[in-house]
DNA sequence: CAAGGAATCGGACTATAGTCCGGTTGTGCC
DNA sequence: GGCACAACCGGACTATAGTCCGATTCCTTG
């Protein structure tokens, strides 16, 4: 097979980057995110710590290529999938409202099922949340569903400052993930009135 | 002056307390609260670096200690202020909904004016915002203004999430303070609907 | 005022994130 | 196939948060 005249990735550098996820994945699962350093993976890797930080720049970065898949999945069903979550056909397009209700149960299920790992990504350094491309993602589309109120980017802002790892992560374990559902779909609500 | 028995704090303890603030202060103003190490200020004030840590937690606790005379301020304007931001006197009681607007407007004030400290208070270390005996203050209060919704302890996580330190910063570097404090305000009137 | 005990002090120590650069390896071109 | 160069590798290095414990200082009691 032809390759275009320049290769995005070299192989020694893709086979570690293969390696170096597979360690982490196992690592974070049989120790917990929080108690594996970047020394650690590196060794279980078999890599040097430079490695690990020029591919992923930081724990932060590390975390977001893992949780990429995923990431991806949700995001796709997002713009192409069936209705409520995406536009659907042209005979039965959702609201709005009912939309951005479906985002906010789809991003929850994904906030939680991953929780450890979304919370690293985002608060491994000051700022990381809002500098990663995910979050502009989720930004636009909310943005979008909210276009009927006065400032829908503040609004979109605001309704996903309630959906940050940090904060689901305390406000869960306070009072359960199921009030807190409750609570988001109905902001979902009072945005779309 | 006589003092009762168990006296609060050792007289060396409270001078090397009052010392390490003044350097403390000093310092953030000079160099940024972020460009300063413990082991500077611990080195300006003229102690070890064991006393820092003993006296303060962390950092996220001497950010506190040096919010916490502005912040009573705010809280005692608040249980005992003159309306809309306290409970006013029985004859001119202002109604939840002008109550809650003026705790925002109030609250991004303190919060804009010292924007490095507070989010320095509530990032240092993960979940520091939540265990912090202030947000059980604003959630309570918010709560309170709230007692007119399904779930006014939930909804007050939600309002509170959205003044977080670490979002308002990122926010208002994109948008302005000033369409943050109008969406904010949007906000509170639906949930005081 | 002296002594005993408890709270405090402080700096050496550990752990970990992130940087740097000389050596190595893979890739495209002849 | 070999060569030149860019990209990549890895571990030693720095910076900083936070811990620990022997030495010191303060307060109380007789």
């Amino acid at each position: 097979m032809l390759r275009s005249s320049p290769p995005i990735e070299r192989a020694d550098a893709a086979r570690n980057r293969a390696v170096v996820l597979d360690a982490a994945a196992a690592l974070f699962r049989q120790h917990g995110v929080d108690a594996v350093s970047m020394d650690a993976i590196a060794a279980a890797a078999g890599v040097g710590k430079g490695t690990l930080f020029r591919r992923f720049g930081d724990k932060a970065g590390l975390a977001a290529a893992l949780l990429d898949e995923q990431e991806r999945t949700l995001q796709e069903a997002i713009l192409f999938g069936s209705a409520p979550l995406g536009p659907g056909k042209p005979d039965d397009d959702p609201t709005p409202r009912e939309r951005l209700r479906a985002f906010v149960v789809a991003y929850l299920d994904y906030l939680l099922a991953h929780l450890p790992l979304v919370r690293m990504s985002e608060t491994a350094s000051p700022g990381a949340r809002y500098r990663i491309g995910a979050y502009r993602f989720w930004h636009r589309h909310v943005s979008l569903l909210l276009s009927g109120r006065d400032d829908p980017q503040a609004d979109a802002h605001i309704l996903l400052a309630a959906l940050a790892a940090e904060h689901v992560h305390a406000v869960a374990a306070e009072l359960g993930h199921i009030r807190v559902r409750r609570a988001m779909l109905d902001l979902a609500d009072a945005l779309t009135a």
